[in-house]
This record gives C-alpha cells, sequence and structure tokens, in this order.
DNA sequence: AGCATACTACGATGATTGGCGAACTACGAA
DNA sequence: TTCGTAGTTCGCCAATCATCGTAGTATGCT
C-alpha cells in the first residue's frame, strides 16, 4: 500500500521563515557539534547526507543533532534515495536575522579552520 | 584601612576576551530573560543594577542568569554599594565576532519593540 | 527475494538547566 | 548597632539535553 507522496521518501516537517524563532536559532548553535555540520554546509556548499560528516557521536546522536536544527529552522533536509540531504537555510536566516549566520560562519571559520575538510 | 582597588566591592570573576568562546555566548543568549537583559543592556546603555530589570523569576534565578551572562562573557558586571552593576562587553564581542551582536540586537529589538524600556 | 546502506524510533541514562524558597552576606542609612 | 536593600549560596525539583545501543523502516542493488 503506497501513498506516493510528492517528495521522494517521507515528509520532513520544516518550521516556514515566519516560525523561526531566535531563541531556537541560537539554542541549535550553541553547539560544537551542530557548529561544525552548519560550517561545512557552509564552506562546502549544496547538499550533504548525514554520513558525509564524520562526527565523533553514534548515528542515532547524529540524527538528533541534524533534527535539532532542522526544527530550529537553520537547516533544511531531504530524503534522496537512502541518504538525507541538508542544506542551510542562508536566504531564511538572512532575511529574519540578517548578519547573524555570517558572523557566526566566521567566527567559526577561525576555528575550524584547517580541522577539517 | 582600604586598599582602594579599581574595583569597589568583592572581586568577580570574567573570562578574559581570548577566553569567551562562540558556543557559550550563543548559549547564554539563547534564552529569552537573557535576551531581554542584553536588549536593555545595549539599548538603554550605561551600568543597570539587577534589580533594574522586571524579571518575572525569583531573584535566585535572577543572579542565576546574570551569572551565565557573565562566565560566557557576554556582560560585565561590578559591585556598587549593595547593587552590582552590569554592561554589555560590546568591545569584546564586536572584536571577536563581528556583526554577531548587533544582528542578534537588532533581531530581539523587534520582538521587544514596545514591550519593555 | 535477499541483502546492504542510511537513517529513525524508542527507551534509558547521566548531565545540565531553569526554576523555587530559605537562609546568608555585604553595604549603606538611621 | 540595628535595619533594610541587593544580591548570593544552597539544596531541591522538574524539564530538557546529549548520548548510547538496539531494533526497525525505507531505499537501492544484485
Amino acid at each position: 500500500m503506497k501513498t506516493q507522496p510528492p517528495a521522494p521518501g517521507r515528509p520532513l516537517d520544516h518550521p516556514s521563515r515566519d516560525q523561526i524563532r531566535l531563541e531556537d536559532v541560537l539554542h541549535a548553535l550553541a553547539d560544537p557539534l551542530r557548529l561544525k555540520i552548519v560550517h561545512k554546509l557552509a564552506v562546502d556548499c549544496g547538499g550533504h547526507a548525514c554520513s558525509d560528516f564524520d562526527l565523533p557521536v553514534s548515528k542515532s546522536t547524529t540524527t538528533h543533532h541534524f533534527r535539532v536544527l532542522r526544527e530550529s529552522g537553520v537547516i533544511a533536509q531531504e530524503y534522496q534515495g537512502t541518504s538525507k540531504v541538508s542544506e542551510l537555510r542562508r536566504e531564511d536566516l538572512d532575511a529574519l536575522f540578517p548578519g547573524l549566520l555570517d558572523s557566526v560562519l566566521a567566527a567559526c571559520g577561525r576555528r575550524f579552520a584547517a580541522a577539517d575538510g
């Protein structure tokens, strides 16, 4: 029994632009691991599967962090085959909080400078 | 016997500029109450005693939030008589994370627009 | 169909957080 | 010295968080 939904794979709920709250975004960014994910999504732009990231935690923890990022509105995710591709919601974030993402990325760019790819 | 130190009252430890970490700052800002405090310190600049803020929590909780802000490097505090005066560490934050504070303040400025003084 | 890959869901757990009240300290005024 | 104001410290509690492992689902390949 198939329901053939519009997007490939199961649907994922994202907050709409006006549902994104500053505190949630700040909270999502206030974690080294998530900061690392966001940084990679920013510098190495385009979509990335969760498994593209070399995170020092288990798969279930990885899922958790990606969900926090998605539910706060920082990233958008979409299923593509067996993987789930994530990308930064740059436009939305820049529209809502101009300069925020840039300043955070600049700051963590200095920290992650040569640490990862 | 006075030693007339630069700062009156008991000493309070603050992180030095290079000890301030992005995650800590983001975490400190990721709370509505603390955001409100920071916003007031920004728009109504100069120092403010903790009791200057009309916070819907108890004194001990207030102490807690101010400590989080101070220990993360977002504010500086100094005793003046019986009260403790807080102010934003604008210079340090702007130097470390250019644009971060401005973007956060701009965003919460919209939210607190007419809500408080 | 069978199997591998990629991610999810579900507890469980230990740490942190945000909140409180009560008792305490520091300072300034009476 | 006594009192009031301002803030601190200390449990304590409920909620959230980051983490895990195990079991499960969806997809794609053979």
